[in-house]
RNA sequence: GCGGCCGUAGCUCAAUGGUAGAGCCCUGGUUUGUGGUACCAGUGGUUACGGGUUCGAGUCCCGUCGGUCGCCCCA
């Protein structure tokens, strides 16, 4: 007992502890995506950080469940998993109301995701995520709504057009592009595009002739252009780009190397990328799963939806030179000249906070240059001390630390002169 | 699962194999009813841990642990 080692302050490998100000960012980084998604008529939804296990495991992907989640056993003995992603919850709750939902739904949630992983820059074991889906609609103007929304959300983060591009693909002129070609669902053709999807990774020579190695070369029958199916499906591809571009979305383009993984994507895909060369990796992604909800029965029901996490796009901002403003943690400092002035003071500052102000009190015995200095280092704009002068007066000397300038006004009215 | 780099003060980092240092932070002072700057002083170390080589190791070697970056994977 006596002899005990001392904890480890670190926090658990692959986590993050947020201090206040940490957590500033990040509440302003959700904030702004709240204030633009509710701008689209978006309404937040949340879930439990805890699944049944099996939600996951039926997707098909064993390997991943077993070694890249948080999988646990409970007392009574249910497996159960932290999720990593949010889309097999979406799915449960949109299949567990079907038929009493209203649509198209246009749901949003933030929330943290974990995943088992080793970590490398942009990848930690807990991150948060924003979800965004638009779930009842067909292929068309839904696609364009997500698109056009993954690149507001950037341009409200500050981010200009030049520092990003987004990338638009199509699954099913992939899936097409495979029958023509004769590359049979499996295996085979996971490892071909697995190939494509690493193209931007190798060199030339290394692709192609990694390429030579499929008797089956779905992209050469895409560049040809000689299927009517596969060509109409690429025209109407393009024109989705053209009309994304009337729309002022202008930095949009078709790449066919967009695949985002296999399984449950069967429409529209797209992926946005740092344009910067230091960083040309991809920032996040989506596209159209119409196969939602069919694991829990019934008719499918269409969505398309893309997620960000917040690690990616904070590295993005910061690379890019965009701060992320945090707001004070109070409007105004109350001091206190000395202890016995405490009663005076609180009475002042609970008038304050009746009007809304945020206040700081002080309540520590200290002296008033000691004050000031503490609510400059706290950021707050506006100090006064509170004391016997005060009390007989009924005015206050109001300071504003960033101008260093001080005025005297009557007590009634700092409420209306601190809040913003 | 594989590989590279790194572990020195609370933080960021110095220190040819030869006395462990600086800046920031913190505390006090110049300045007890009102400021950040400046100046002065102070607190703070088992150099991650264990072994080895050496007259001598923060430095070189081996191992362990931790961190980080890349490969694989990426829902």
């Amino acid at each position: 007992m006596t002899d005990r080692q001392p904890l480890s302050t670190e926090p658990y490998k692959g986590v993050r502890d947020f201090y206040p100000a940490d957590w500033g960012k990040m509440q302003a980084l959700f904030n702004r995506t709240r204030e633009l998604l509710a701008s689209y008529g978006y309404e937040e939804y949340n879930a439990s950080p805890l699944e049944r296990a099996e939600l996951y495991e039926s997707k098909g992907n064993e390997e991943i469940v077993n070694e890249q989640t948080y999988t646990f056993t409970d007392r009574g003995d249910r497996r159960v998993t932290l999720r990593p992603e949010m889309t097999p919850s979406l799915a449960r709750m949109v299949a567990a109301k079907r038929r009493e939902l209203t649509y198209p739904l246009r749901w949003f949630s933030i929330g943290n995701r974990f995943r088992y992983e080793r970590m490398q820059k942009g990848r930690l074991r807990e991150f948060y995520q924003t979800d965004i889906d638009l779930v009842g609609l067909p292929e068309g103007e839904a696609d364009l709504e997500m698109v056009t929304l993954a690149h507001d959300l950037l341009i409200a983060f500050g981010a200009s057009e030049a520092d990003f591009s987004i990338h638009v693909n199509s699954r099913k002129l992939l899936r097409l592009a495979s029958e023509v070609a004769g590359l049979a669902e499996g295996e085979h053709a996971r490892h071909y595009w697995q190939l494509i999807d690493r193209k931007s990774k190798m060199s030339k020579e290394e692709f192609e002739s990694a390429r030579k190695e499929f008797t089956a070369d779905p992209l050469a029958v895409i560049e040809a252009g000689t299927d009517a199916g596969v060509a109409a499906e690429k025209a109407r591809l393009e024109s989705f780009i053209e009309t994304l571009k009337a729309r002022s979305v202008g930095n949009a383009v078709l790449d066919l190397d967009v695949v985002r993984g296999f399984d449950y994507y069967t429409g529209t895909v797209f992926e946005i990328f740092d344009t910067n060369p230091e960083n040309a990796r991809s920032l996040f992604g989506g596209g159209r799963y119409d196969g939602l909800v069919t694991l829990f029965g019934g008719d499918p029901i269409p969505a398309v939806g893309f997620a960000f996490g917040d690690v990616t796009l904070m590295d993005f901002l910061t690379t890019h030179g965009y701060a992320v403003h945090i707001a004070a943690s109070a409007d105004i400092y109350v001091g206190t000249p000395s202890p016995e002035d405490l009663p005076a003071a609180r009475s002042f500052a609970d008038e304050l906070r009746k009007s809304g102000v945020r206040v700081f009190m002080n309540l520590a015995e200290k002296s008033l240059g000691d004050q000031v200095k503490e609510a400059v280092k706290r950021g707050i704009p506006y100090f006064a001390a509170f004391g016997k002068n005060e009390a007989e007066t009924g005015t206050v000397r109001l300071k504003t630390l960033a101008t260093s300038s001080e005025e005297e006004i009557p007590r009634g009215e700092v409420a209306a002169r601190v809040m913003h």
